[in-house]
DNA sequence: TCATTGACTTGATTTGAATCAAGGTTGCCT
DNA sequence: AGGCAACCTTGATTCAAATCAAGTCAATGA
């Protein structure tokens, strides 16, 4: 783990300001914050911390995307979560005293972060409701985020995973063809979405086969991104129709 | 819903700071959310919300079993949690302008709970910073749970899943043989582990024929306290052993 | 250039848990 | 008492996804 300046692109306080969390601090808040920072930089496959560590930082992803996940004794690993740039991480526990990460974070890429220290960020909470406000606003949204997750795991099956998952990277205002990269590896979002690689292939395939998509290396082309959400609702299937369930957990209107 | 007092035990201050929190209040700010308490009662299998619907308050359960729920449409249910006396529920979103709860409530048996008004609330959040960490400290905890949740449902199967359930309920102290009742029925504790009741039948069957435990309707006698989490661990395979992932995230000591 | 490695695919087989289909118990209500 | 409805159990069968086992392909590097 090197700490130095990394990236050509200088660092702006924009660029901290645009950080939902710090949106709400005054110039000498900043400071503070800005004084405590420290740079990152990642290689490929680097571990940033591991679970059961004691946490002292949370973080922010500048460049590349970061695993959140944990280990199985023969080495096999779960993904949780998948952080991608200008998102904070391992924010939450911050304020607790003699926290651990609950999981382990590893770049999957070179990666760029900005690391904050939680001791002194503690003290701005402390004398700043509203940054209060703004961190137990994001926990909420967590929290919700981890209900739809069990939701997804229990209610539905590994085909309406791996849709939603890439519905989720198109605006949702598209209707007709769709072009994009996947960000990462295609285990690690079979990982994500708690499918085992082959599976995640043969998922990818048949939807192909379906002539809803194709799928060149990681480009993923999408003919009729309309098309793919019908079928994302019939793959709930052989239960007839689930409830869809929003980002937000909200009910779809009717 | 009906909202006049229920139970003969009467409503002691003691019982509202007994709650975590509104430990930190001091008298003034305890008084107005007793003003904005409710008393209720349910029924059994009375709803107390539903999944979609304006949240507006919390909820503290007195007496009884909730359950937090999503509804499919076919009308199977998928019970997230079961809420027991002494805890509170829906307090994480208390914030959240114009949130909806994310879950349906519903009480397994007749229940007493009091209800509080988010507003009020978040007003004495506003001004006290110490209420605030306390809430957050609790949303911090319940990350940590959905994402144990998560755990279990991926690395972990079935039988794991009610072993673990089954320790949850004895004193880690113990060690020789244990008997309790199960709090709710068994179709919900098995919705709970995300298994169906057929199969929930069949592993305590297996555990009954293993020696391990006697089950006589709701009660569970444990023969041998020590050997269930000695069993539990075998269970994980057939993938040799998985990392045991306790209650707050940590790894056991070594 | 060829070897090596890691990412992905494809096929055959297994398996844990779900589903389907009857039962059995228990307790409640008339 | 008798009938009904939950709740739970048991057995037979199916199925989605995992596992096992070879591949292919592309990138890296000596």
């Amino acid at each position: 783990m090197q700490s130095q300046p990394y990236s050509q692109r200088p660092l702006v306080d924009q660029e901290l300001k645009r950080v939902y969390l710090f949106a709400g601090l005054n110039i000498q808040q900043l400071e503070r914050v800005k004084q405590s920072m420290r740079h990152l930089l990642l290689a490929e496959g680097e571990s940033l911390f591991e679970q059961g560590q004691r946490a002292e930082r949370f973080f922010l992803v500048r460049e590349g995307h970061i695993k959140l996940l944990r280990l199985s004794l023969e080495g096999s690993e779960k993904v949780f979560e998948v952080i991608a740039p200008t998102q904070t991480f391992a924010e939450a526990i911050m304020f607790m005293p003699n926290s651990v990460y609950p999981v382990s974070a590893q770049a999957i890429e070179p990666s760029s972060l900005l690391a904050f220290e939680n001791k002194i960020f503690v003290e701005i909470l402390k004398e700043s409701s509203d940054t209060c406000f703004r961190l137990m606003f994001h926990m909420s949204r967590r929290i919700r985020h981890w209900i739809n997750e069990v939701d997804n795991l229990t209610l539905q099956n590994a085909t309406y995973r791996l849709i939603n998952y890439i519905l989720y990277h198109i605006p949702s205002n598209h209707q007709d063809s769709y072009e994009f990269n996947l960000p990462i590896p295609k285990q690690v979002i079979a990982s994500r979405l708690s499918i085992k690689p082959e599976t995640f292939s043969r998922i990818l395939n048949s939807l192909c086969q379906e002539g809803l998509l194709t799928v060149t290396g990681r480009i993923i082309h999408i003919h009729q991104v309309e098309k793919l959400r019908l079928y994302g609702q019939s793959a709930l299937l052989p239960n007839e129709h689930y409830e869809i369930v929003c980002q937000d957990g909200l009910l779809p209107k009717k």
